[in-house]
DNA sequence: AGGTTCATGTAACCCGTTACATGATTTC
DNA sequence: GAAATCATGTAACGGGTTACATGAACCT
């Protein structure tokens, strides 16, 4: 149970076309029109993408014709796909995965209660506050003993590491609130 | 006077070479070793980029005999590399630069008291500035507009992202802050 | 004598970027 | 009739990842 050779924009694919079913002009026009236009919505990355999704049975794709309009090709999540997209969600957050950048952690919390639920959501949450809590710390104590012999832009760029995995955490803690609150009403 | 073929990783190399000659070896341990630790430390990434820095007349190695030590080369910054550093440094921030990324921003500022002095760090954060409080509404808007209709986790997510660059926001004005307070003492 | 650290490389592979290319349909 | 939008591709290029490879010096 590896995952093999899905690049990250590979999975902002799988988890936007778990919503509904898309063509590869949709899926550039929702990555340029809201906030994960972080992705490039060039089709020099969409359109090989897509087939290489194909290409290991994750998305199926068909023609569909439209009076008047363009004919265009739209993909659908296979259940290998679903499951695939579920094990990428569900792997073990590791100090790596903080370290090269939360946004992809991010990207694999973002479309979980359409995929795992709730409870798998929390589970993630609280494994992502106790990564966050873990490694802080090292960075304050590298701050501790190296600031004083750092340029001050220097000191100010590593305060700004330190106070986005901060606010990570804050953001860690009420979101888990926020799940809590939403269970007691079952 | 564009900048041709220097990628991040490059440049973060540049940065640290400007404080003293390295060689592969000491920029891999110097990477693992302190939250510059985001940037890979494998060989595979390190030797290729500073040949690559070398063939563009950017740095200059020579190798270091050492008496019962090992031989290595040692890397310094030509003043063509030097110049290529303070000219990406000093680009123009577009809204582009907040978008994917603000970790390449970071990068451009950190080295910054160095090679182009705090007068130039002030504008950068100026800008900086001004970029980001010209992008944060437009999130806010996107979350007003369409929060309702997402997924818990899709919201938070999304809630996180203005989170996230709202902090960086408080981050910049305490810097500028900062800046001008070192300023007066002059 | 054997394992760790120092030190530097190479090569295959994958994939994102950029640029180019095509054609239909809609709008003014 | 021209420009913009819809829609889908291809191809060259560059560089990061991973794995493989080598050898000297140091420590026990």
């Amino acid at each position: 149970m590896k995952g093999l050779g899905v690049s990250v924009l590979g999975y902002a694919l799988l988890g936007v076309l778990q919503q509904q079913d898309r063509s590869g002009y949709d899926l550039r026009k929702f990555f340029s029109a809201t906030p994960m236009i972080s992705f490039s919505d060039s089709p020099g990355s969409i359109y090989p993408a897509l087939r290489r999704l194909e290409e290991r049975g994750l998305v199926k794709s068909r023609i569909q014709e439209r009076s008047g309009l363009h004919r265009r090709r739209l993909y659908r999540l296979t259940p290998a796909g679903a499951a695939e997209l579920r094990r990428w969600q569900k792997q073990p957050i590791v100090r790596d995965d903080i370290i090269r950048g939360t946004a992809e952690l991010m990207l694999r919390f973002s479309f979980m209660d359409q995929s795992l639920g709730p409870a798998e959501a929390l589970r993630f949450l609280t494994a992502f506050k106790a990564e966050l809590a873990a490694y802080i710390p090292s960075l304050r104590s590298f701050l501790e003993e190296n600031g004083k012999y750092m340029a001050l832009s220097g000191r100010l760029a590593l305060e700004n590491g330190i106070n986005a995995y901060e606010s990570l955490l804050d953001w860690a803690r009420n979101a888990i609130k926020s799940y809590e609150k939403s269970q007691e009403r079952d």
